[in-house]
RNA sequence: GAUUCGUUAGCUCAGCUGGUAGAGCACAUCCCUUUUAAGGAUGGGGUCCUGGGUUCGAACCCCAGACGAAUCACCA
């Protein structure tokens, strides 16, 4: 069912066709200037074309003022009806221009530049074509003289699902997207920079490795075997390293099947690099290194402000081992105690246990619940429980513990790297130990990957790996509060279309063809429920929506109506 | 998954103790050749998220559901 007001932009169309205007018409439409160029560099008597939607829109007589917006900025047009329509036919002013166009509907303007009487750059336009039609209104969103926003369109739900209304309506959005290309490319060309080759490794893989998490399955019908879409990228990577590349990285989409909150999408965003001949104190150098120069080359600073919170990406980061993080914050020195000791110490401190965590996840419990959240400035928490890292190179002095580090700011995770683990035999075993946990009922444990243990039995260089979540990146340096602000499409529940009558069914049983939507839309959507209803009410309600809507079919009759009924 | 809050015109939102559905913007008609969240007048526009229940009577109360948001849990 349409709006009023969509209803006579579909009546609008139908005069623009008749008039001889085909609204949407195939051929280029040659621009000489973007609004921006014209406001920054005025010249007064400039002849311009451009191109772009109309925001705005006032009829003042024979003169009007509107606003064109295009892909970078506003400009306010100015009609005249005797400049428009210079000869008899006044038409295109009048008709077309007054009462078929509507806001949202996308011209071409030629013209010439002016200020007006109140000094506004504008274009004094000659000739508009109509570019593309619009059928369905915008939000119109007004700001005022103190910066107040009026009829925002704010509603999250409407904004997500809806993003190509929110990215014309709500100016800041576009640039949040932009800013978020360019953090990207700035990280890009600081990698390609060093001589690292990007490269793309399989999304669909039939062992989902190089992390903890639940997976997406699908099935390959030619093959017939499962696949899974990928929840990192890892393995493969490190299978590069092997292969003999220095270093590889990869912009990774990962999917994981978990929970959804301001923080967590299906689907995000990874860069993960691999480096020969590295290990993770180098890691650390290169991971400020290269925090740093996004910043400077996107923001220009390392200063950003994080909600409440200014946070500085100025190397070096502080570093601490989170057992020297759980001292400082929790007075627990947890270094050489065993797993019993660990349960009893959480315990005097209030962090919640359960019997199936082992010693690692006990370690990891009291770093997220004690320490974590206070790490606002960039800092590197480093050498975490073996347990927890099954891909990580034991450390060089202390067997527990692995040579690994996460970059927390603002109390969360940013970037996870370690010195990698390149000895076959450990690396069997502690994929065995992961086989283990999955026995006993941890659905997050990791699959073992026989093909990347042959990888390694091949020889793969000392290497350091890192990852960085680029949702999260991006969330931080445009002071995002949520990921959802940082995708494009977020993902949504799916939304419920009305899909409309089956007529077969209402054909079935005799009823007109011209009666079929007046049926549907007066709450009978199958036949089920019409048949239930009773003749006489039926028979009412439709002739209601026949005057209702102005329907041009003769009003039916209640014998017909009963006959559908037999 | 839990709890709380929300869903009313195209958009933003009011709607009291249950008693005929409201405003601004947008839209339509008319007037107006330089406006500044563009002026004036008049008017049209609603499945009050859905389905049940209570009631003489439900946007409002009760139950169930859908969708969304916030917080929490989960996410090494």
């Amino acid at each position: 069912m349409l709006s009023e007001q969509e209803q006579i932009r579909r009546e609008s169309l139908q005069k623009i066709i008749d008039y001889g205007i085909n609204p949407y018409p195939a051929a280029e439409f040659r621009v000489s200037h973007y609004s921006v160029d014209v406001l920054e560099n005025f010249k007064d008597g400039e002849s311009v074309i451009i191109a772009g939607r109309l925001m705005r829109r006032k009829i003042q007589g024979k003169a009007s003022f509107g606003s064109i917006q295009d892909s970078k900025g506003k400009i306010q047009v100015y009609f005249n009806r005797d400049v428009i329509c210079p000869s008899e036919d006044k038409s295109m002013y009048n008709d077309f221009f007054k009462k078929w166009l509507d806001l949202g509907d996308i011209l071409g303007i030629e013209g010439k530049v002016f200020k007006t009487m109140v000094g506004e750059i504008s274009i004094n336009v000659d000739k508009f074509h109509l570019l593309s039609k619009s059928l369905k209104p915008l939000p119109q969103p007004k700001t005022d003289n103190e910066g107040i926003i009026h009829n925002g369109f704010n509603a999250p739900e409407l904004r997500y699902r809806r993003r190509y209304v929110d990215l014309v309506v709500n100016e800041n959005v576009k640039e949040t997207f932009i800013k978020r290309t360019k953090i990207i490319n700035s990280m890009r060309s600081f990698l390609s920079k060093k001589d690292y080759l990007e490269v793309e490794t399989p999304i669909l893989q039939t062992i989902p490795g190089g992390a903890a998490a639940r997976p997406f399955i699908t099935h390959h019908n030619a093959l017939d075997v499962s696949l899974y879409l990928r929840i990192a990228n890892e393995l493969y990577l490190k299978r590069l390293i092997v292969g003999g590349f220095e270093g590889v990285y990869e912009f990774a989409k990962d999917f994981r099947n978990e929970g959804m909150d301001r923080t967590h999408n299906p689907e995000f965003t990874q860069m993960e690099i691999y480096v020969a001949y590295k290990d993770y104190h180098w890691m650390m150098n290169f991971t400020e290194d290269m925090l740093e120069f996004i910043c400077n080359e996107v923001l220009g600073t390392t200063q950003v402000q994080i909600g409440e919170k200014k946070v500085n990406f100025k190397k070096p980061f502080k570093r601490i081992s989170m057992t020297d993080s759980i001292l400082e914050h929790t007075g627990i020195d947890i270094s050489n105690m065993s797993e019993n000791a660990l349960r009893e110490a959480c315990k005097s401190i209030g962090v919640e246990v359960s019997d199936s965590m082992g010693k690692g996840k006990l370690i990891d419990e009291i770093f997220g619940e004690k320490c974590e959240s206070s790490y606002i400035q960039p800092t590197f928490i480093t050498d975490y429980p073996v347990e927890m890292s099954p891909l990580c190179k034991k450390h060089r002095d202390n067997p527990e513990l692995t040579e690994r580090f996460e970059l927390m700011v603002n109390g969360k995770e940013l970037a996870n790297a370690y010195s990698e683990l390149n000895d076959p035999i450990d690396q069997k075993e502690r994929f065995e130990e992961q086989v283990k946990l999955a026995e006993k009922g941890d659905d997050e444990a990791m699959f073992i990957d026989l093909d990347f243990i042959r990888a390694l039995e091949y020889g793969m260089p000392p290497t350091s790996g890192m990852g960085i979540g680029i949702d999260r990146l991006v969330m931080f340096l445009c002071n995002q509060p949520s990921i959802q602000e940082v995708l494009l499409f977020p993902q949504m529940k799916p939304e419920k279309w009305e899909t409309g009558p089956n007529k077969s069914e209402f054909l079935e049983i005799n009823i007109p063809p011209q009666w079929i939507i007046p049926i549907y839309e007066s709450g009978y959507t199958n036949k089920e429920l019409l048949l239930e209803a009773k003749p006489t009410a039926v028979h009412q309600k439709l002739n209601g929506y026949r005057k209702k809507n102005k329907l041009d079919i003769p009003a039916i009759l209640l014998e017909e109506v009963q006959s559908w009924f037999k």
